[in-house]
DNA sequence: ATTTATTATAGATTTTATTAATAGTTTTTA
DNA sequence: TAAAAACTATTAATAAAATCTATAATAAAT
């Protein structure tokens, strides 16, 4: 039994193709079928069931390719083992963020980051919370910036900082007048909301839901951006809560509509995620310690109310 | 890299010499230096210091090697999970067992075990328990059979039984005309001890220290056998315990010498025990199964008080 | 029935691992 | 300090293997 191996029933095993695996080990597809054999003959157990289409794992294939996939997290990691030695950061590392942190934070600390660590090469990709944690499970990122706590047993989090909720409310609102708004002023029912899939959403309806029993779920507007969010209250369409980095680029007429919140302000916690087998660490520290770095002089409330990211 | 290259780091980390190392994995002395040449190329450090005598590990190279440890056991367990599978349970087994647990358990149980399940091929060896912790973890047995808690991290435990100490009494001591005993009745310097390392020995002076503060260090006599022990006794040397599976096989007037405890006797807890990886656990299964079926007929005490095994 | 998609097989080629013999070190011993 | 012993590294030949190209076989889809 080789790494090389193991690598390829995980590659047959996603997706669920000979050929199409082949291709992503770099290897040609009989390659790919006589070293499957060699494994399947050493073991004396069938780990693809071929008479299905497309391929299907057998029972003893789901375990064995869960165990594969152990082996190779582990042995990946004795090249992590050397670069930290070496304090060596670089390398390919896959990065996910959610959509309302990515448009504020993305272009605070990328060039710092490449310029600090110009060895790593980073893919950045926006996803939902739900795909990067499906991401993060299956190795297809090494890390996200995502709201927390997730509560995932297989994912860790290292908060990087809390970003109160702020209040965006036009002119002719019944809470315009006030200076500054409590939870209890929320009515869901005239909030602007985003489109299903946020978690941004899901923490804004969460933070009404504390002070309402039930949710009426005929929201009348849903956008897919904070910005058009913002148009739509322009518009008189209704109130809306926006992450406090959203409001530093407004113009002041816009400002004029904020409204912040009495102590503790609610807010959402960012962290940064990673699987819990802690692959690529050094990447990760440095990635927290540049991010916490330049945000500590944008950001800096300390009495907030952690308001749950998590939908129902 | 490959799973052969890291069994060849495990060899040469274990006997510090390439040569030995190389007998031990079946090749020759270059084929040895030849791979370990090329891991050391791919990861591109040391992981030995050849210039040492005898060869040592770099700082990287103790890291890489408790990683390959790791690598090196999840790939065993393959071999596990097919086994399990089969419901195939064979292969070599190594097994520990302690020197006052050997004599009247391993007869018990070794015939019924090869007699159902021929395939397994049982290494058994006599250690004491501080071998058997340091065997376990480097993983030279695959299990053993000890007193317990042993309160160790890395290994798990499976209570297979608990034996109480019985008294053995000679017959002009000054306990010989008491029916039943009470712990309290003990004094640590009337009694015989096996010698230093057995954790029989260990255990009645945790006991006998439960009622007495200070231990006297100077014991007057010390043996590696019960037997021993018994014909000391006979002597009129002082009194001493025995773990009650060595009191079945005494003649008559031998027997008349024994004192019971009452309720709750103190006894000691006997488990099979094993790396917290859990390889091989169908034959651990298969051992607990036989064990514990033949000694719930020879011993089925419930009221006792279990004395820990360990030394201090 | 024919096309399409997919895995298996065969034979040639390249790469890699292994060995035996030996050279080059370092350490031990006389 | 020289000789012997004990080790590891190197070399060249050989055996083993992994991989490739080309092709066959098979099953599903049209």
């Amino acid at each position: 039994m080789t790494i090389t191996q193991l690598h390829y029933v995980l590659a047959i095993a996603e997706h669920k193709n000979f050929t199409k695996a082949a291709e992503k080990c770099f290897v040609t597809q009989p390659t790919l079928s006589t070293q499957i054999q060699k494994l399947e003959d050493e073991l004396d157990v069938l780990i693809f069931d071929r008479s299905k289409k497309p391929i299907e794992l057998t029972d003893v294939g789901r375990k064995i390719v869960h165990q594969a996939k152990n082996i190779v997290d582990e042995s990946d990691r004795i090249q992590d083992i050397v670069d930290q030695q070496k304090g060596f950061i670089g390398g390919e590392f896959k990065l996910g963020i959610i959509p309302t942190v990515m448009p504020t934070l993305l272009p605070m600390f990328l060039k710092a980051f490449i310029k600090k660590y110009p060895k790593v090469k980073l893919k950045i990709e926006e996803l939902t919370t739900e795909e990067i944690i499906a991401r993060i499970n299956d190795g297809h990122l090494d890390a996200a910036i995502a709201a927390t706590p997730l509560l995932q047993e297989t994912i860790k989090e290292r908060v990087i900082y809390f970003e109160p909720f702020v209040a965006y409310i036009p002119n002719d609102h019944r809470l315009a007048p006030k200076k500054k708004l409590d939870t209890s002023d929320l009515d869901i029912d005239d909030m602007l909301l985003l489109e299903d899939g946020h978690c941004f959403r899901d923490g804004v309806i969460n933070l009404c839901k504390t002070f309402k029993n039930h949710l009426d779920d005929q929201f009348q507007l849903e956008s897919g951006s904070i910005e058009t969010l913002i148009k739509l209250s322009n518009e008189g369409l209704g109130m809306t809560l926006l992450p406090y980095l959203h409001t530093m680029e407004l113009n002041d007429n816009q400002k004029g509509k904020l409204r912040y919140f009495n102590d503790p302000s609610p807010a959402r916690e960012v962290s940064i995620i990673y699987h819990k087998s802690e692959l690529k660490m050094q990447i990760i520290d440095a990635l927290h310690n540049v991010i916490s770095g330049i945000i500590r002089g944008a950001i800096a409330f300390q009495n907030v109310e952690i308001i749950s990211p998590l939908p129902k």
